[in-house]
DNA sequence: GGACTGACAGATATTGAAATCTGTCAGTCC
DNA sequence: GGACTGACAGATTTCAATATCTGTCAGTCC
């Protein structure tokens, strides 16, 4: 009965029993389950169940990293997009925070364990920093020796809006308003901002 | 025989007894096995074991406040006296997790339990971030129309270096490169800030 | 013959009975 | 008479037996 087994199906119903049971939970057995077949077939997609975790996180991921893409408005001064684009990414996650628990506690999990799906995402996010901050200094908005040093700088100084260790604060009424300070601030600090390199310049 | 059993004496021993067995494992019996005394005689002294913990918290936060105070150097100008603040702040966490750990672990906790405590060595610190940008308004060095929120966003902004939840990351060898990063984003974003204030502002 | 099953070994999680801990307080001791 | 003890009730934790899960693979079935 009914087509084959396809690691895509496999995935939704993964995402569908992490969601209805959470990542401590959810096992194996239980997507299998959901699917009608057995736990063996699922084994023939993915080799184990940390890199089927790790796919869908990775599918979930892509998701955000295709939405922030997508939205991106090339008519903004490089300040605006910046702006636009942190805020964008922390509604995104404080969203998936309330809405998504479950899903996002497997993430915090990978987070944890400090695993490559997480750096690929990081590494990700922070190239398009940089691809703003880069048009910045194409038009003399920013200031930077080392845009890349300075994305990071960047992604680094609004951890407490992305960072899901900090996801219980998003709830804070007054985060709205931390935010915006933290963006102006480090908006601010673009606009002339000469960063000694790590290696000294002249 | 000997003295009488004091609060300090009992805060000594707690400490000691959470730095050999850890937060999870320290009990109350231990604190009073390690006095020579039975465990209803530190009940004499504090209400809970929560009260307890709590303490011994403070009372390390306590000096952690007092060598913050005492280290500064005025002679410096605004942005040197914060950079210099905030690295010995960094430098103090990091030594503290790594030379530490068990009482940082307990220090995590609570900062997890969104404790009292916390509240208050949080205020302290941002209150210090204050007072040196204060001086930074006061000499021309920095500009801003709202001290308190812009201490408040340099201290958010930093929280990677910081919030015990970040400590892990404090072992990367490139760190330090971050930390000097963020910290002259920050530093040029006071140069020239002016959030615009929550309220609106002409 | 390739997708799938299901029984299996070892690893991990659950469970409930026993042990320990927290917090109280009547009573001891200087 | 006030600092301290120790036995106690209820809450929490530990531990070991039991159940479930992960990952494998020989075998079934279109």
């Amino acid at each position: 009965m009914a087509e084959a087994l396809t690691s895509e199906a496999i995935l939704a119903a993964t995402e569908e029993v992490l969601r209805r049971y959470g990542p401590a939970k959810a096992t194996v057995v239980d997507v299998a389950k959901a699917l009608g077949v057995s736990h063996g077939s699922v084994y023939r997609h993915f080799a184990t169940k940390a890199a089927l975790r790790e796919a869908v996180t990775r599918r979930w991921l892509d998701a955000i990293h295709e939405e922030m893409e997508k939205e991106f408005d090339p008519t903004l001064s490089a300040s605006e997009m910046l702006r636009d684009w942190l805020q964008r990414l922390f509604d995104k996650k404080r969203l998936s925070h309330s809405e998504d628990v479950e899903l996002f506690t497997t993430f915090r999990t990978l987070v944890g364990e400090n695993n490559a799906v997480v750096d690929y995402h990081l590494e990700h996010l922070v190239g398009q920093v940089a691809r703003i901050i880069r048009v910045g200094v194409d038009t003399r908005e920013f200031v930077t020796d080392d845009v890349e040093r300075t994305a990071q700088a960047v992604w680094d100084a609004t951890q407490v809006f992305h960072h899901p260790a900090h996801a219980q604060e998003w709830g804070n009424p007054h985060i709205q308003d931390a935010f915006d300070a933290v963006v102006s601030l480090v908006v601010a600090g673009l606009r002339y901002n000469r960063i000694p390199s790590a290696t000294g310049d002249a």
